[in-house]
DNA sequence: AGTTTGACTGGAG
DNA sequence: CCTCCAGCCAAAC
């Protein structure tokens, strides 16, 4: 018995991106979160690659927040040069090995979400 | 239809 | 702290 939902059909696709779209909207600025937490949030947790998909492909995700997504050791995205910038320019503090300073700004969506 | 890629993750070295 | 690796899964080739 598997743990883990079958492959995604079209429409859950659809409404995992909607979701995805929907929960980075909320992050409160000067906080970050993950790309696990979000595809968690969003009811398919092994998904975590699907939202970097979904932020770095889809439409409309430019005027999102979507900066304030990093992974899960604190590191922004590779090849975005003014992810981190973007961050700093909210309050977001990095430790000197670049990394964001997660125990400080990691966002806590069940204080806040449900 | 099979292979490679990637804005991921956790653990090992 | 860093890099490497296996597991992961939709998308792009």
């Amino acid at each position: 018995m598997r743990d883990y939902p079958d492959k995604m059909t079209v429409e859950q696709a659809r409404a995992f991106q909607a979701d995805v779209l929907n929960i980075v909207g909320q992050i409160p600025r000067g906080c970050v979160t993950t790309y696990g937490m979000i595809a968690t949030l969003a009811g398919w947790p092994s998904h975590a690659r699907m939202v970097g998909h979904t932020l770095r492909c889809t439409p409309g995700a430019e005027r999102l927040p979507c900066h304030r997504v990093v992974n899960s050791a604190g590191r922004t995205a590779p090849g975005w040069m003014q992810h981190r910038p973007l961050l700093e320019k909210e309050g977001v503090t990095f430790k000197a090995n670049g990394n964001v300073d997660m125990s400080r700004h990691l966002w806590e969506p069940a204080l806040d979400l449900i």
